[in-house]
DNA sequence: GTGAAAGCGCTAACAT
DNA sequence: ATGTTAGCGCTTTCAC
């Protein structure tokens, strides 16, 4: 009741409880708690309670220069893929008084290095960059001005950055091994964006896998989208379908997968009677598509909290050391692959009933 | 190539412009470069260049006591309503050199006074509101400080708050009217939390809708959902059905109309064959199910983009006038739901193939 | 264990 | 049109 308009500052505590402002911030702050007299302590800390003390973190960056604030570039927030990763690095750092400032870069170099200096401006104690095009300038930079970073989804091997991503060669021998598990020998391969780290690791544990099986991987075997979109699903489908021959196709990741579905109807294809198709990602309501798309599944939220954690560590123990740090990923089976022996028996028939309900 | 390691300060350039601070100062702000002669202006500003000068915002905050952060409150992240909102907020926000914190409450009130507080000892400078659960402490805590407040699909009678949202009225209107022109006269509603004004708002649409059309409405034909999720959906569904009779449903949102698929595969209802379906949102992907829903759409860019605007203005502009904004939503005609005509033709078989290419 | 003093980088009164 | 002065609220030397 003693408390006017204007907040009470740490001066007011000070005043309130008969010590110097400096001897409040002690008592206030748990790395120096102990350099004050338990009992100072507890007539600071309840003149702070009854007044509604709240510290100024303005006030207290300008002064550690450090904001408490960690950036985050993405390519987009629309991307299903990214909104479970944010909360995971959100809700991490929130347990160590950070927050996160989301920049979107939409696939732009331009757009990337505005919002990474807007950021840098702005004082971020670190970053966690998803967003990591091959040979962009912002990870020299970053690397240079050794400001903390941690890659996510995406790994570097130009820099000594810390990231977390998951394995994606072992993925894509999972959903090759559950194919020729189900009699598949022709399997076919869309391949994301070469110049993105998850596009390039797909496409060598595809070829690895297919090495693995010993089956023989032709040209015209594997198509390259030019970005992980609807549209370049459709059109890798096609390409790769068209001249037939193959009986199933492993994505690059879900969208092109659903992409493929579209082809699948262009071409008077059934899925899953006359093709089998896994994704990658395991993106919320793929499990709604007729048919439900098998993938590849990905611990989005785990890669976000994992990150955060690694970026922590290393902005607050200075010399911590470089990790990588891998996240097993998982097949989820659904209704889109199906054994060979299935393949023409729906053949331009409508969805099958029994691919439906996959598990879930 | 004369700068240290150390970033340059506003001291910095005055020194090398050979000016005092306070003169630099006015000469980088916008606002107050007019104060200062023209060629000075320059000198400063071609020192800065060469200096590479940024200025320091965590000390222009402490000083004017603007953050040029602003708090968004939403339910969660992971609901796709969201992230095209956000990027319509972070994009409007950008232009005018703010930048947003995302808080997520998971509709729990605890966690929304948790973010709410944190946020405001963050200083930010105003608040986009899109989880006010009516009743919220935090909505009066609001109003009583007056720090800057808008409404994003919500409104509130008890607040003068500025709001923007979309008329759900009129877009329960158009699906029921579309309904009624394919034929349906018995058609039930899945309403939303009641507690959330969206629920109650399409319920009164529901209810008018019904009455202009003079069709009755009996006990039975609405059900009330605990929650927009796939489960209460499917629930509601369930109890919508169960005693038969309808012919077509209108969901509070996409996420129940969704979840009412699964009610028709236990019920053996074929939609649309049997049953016809409309959805709220167009969410992404929801083109994608079999069948495609038919759905209100909802400008959610464009809702975000606005309530920055009016954000902003009230930041900007200490008086102001509260604003009410509506943007108008837009029936998307899918495979969802079809003339009445056609009900019982496929029942029991599989999705009809017609059904499955709806104009997207 | 506590106080004194200084200053992070910037801007707003107030002079002149 | 520009300089002077002061201070936002906090933390950290450095004394004692």
């Amino acid at each position: 009741m003693a408390h006017t308009d204007r907040p009470a500052t740490l001066r007011d505590v000070a005043t309130a409880a008969g010590v110097h402002p400096a001897t409040a911030s002690r008592a206030l702050n748990p790395g120096t708690r102990l350099l004050v007299s338990e009992e100072t302590a507890r007539r600071v800390s309840d003149a702070a309670d009854r007044l509604g003390y709240r510290p100024n973190p303005v006030a207290r960056s300008l002064r550690t220069r450090r904001s408490h604030t960690i950036g985050v570039l993405i390519p987009d927030l629309n991307n299903p893929l990214f909104p479970p990763m944010i909360r995971g690095i959100e809700d991490r750092l929130a347990e160590h008084g950070y927050v996160a400032l989301i920049g979107n870069t939409d696939v732009d170099l331009a757009k990337e290095r505005l919002v990474f200096d807007q950021m840098r401006a702005r004082h971020v104690d670190g970053f966690v960059l998803a967003t990591a095009i091959a040979g962009s300038p912002i990870l020299a930079e970053a690397a240079e001005s050794d400001v903390p970073v941690v890659l996510m989804n995406r790994t570097s091997q130009e820099y000594p950055f810390s990231s977390v991503s998951v394995d994606n060669e072992q993925g894509v021998r999972a959903a090759v091994a559950h194919l020729v598990a189900l009699g598949h020998t022709r399997i076919g391969h869309i391949a994301g964006p070469q110049d993105a780290s998850t596009g390039a690791a797909r496409l060598r544990g595809f070829h690895a896998a297919m090495a693995t099986h010993k089956l023989p991987v032709t040209d015209g075997q594997v198509v390259y989208a030019s970005a992980y979109s609807l549209e370049e699903g459709a059109r890798c489908g096609r390409d790769l379908l068209a001249p037939g021959g193959l009986t199933a196709v492993v994505a690059g990741n879900d969208m092109l997968a659903v992409g493929c579905y579209g082809a699948f109807d262009e071409l008077g294809l059934n899925c899953p009677g006359d093709i089998s198709v896994i994704g990658f990602n395991d993106m919320p309501f793929i499990d709604r598509l007729r048919p439900p798309l098998s993938s590849v599944r990905f611990p989005h939220y785990q890669l976000g909290t994992e990150a955060a954690t690694l970026l922590i560590e290393r902005i607050e123990a200075a010399e911590s050391p470089v990790k990588i740090l891998f996240l097993a990923p998982e097949l989820v089976v659904r209704g889109s692959a199906v054994p060979l022996a299935d393949a023409g028996e729906g053949a331009g028939a409508v969805p099958l009933r029994r691919a439906g309900r996959g598990r879930t």
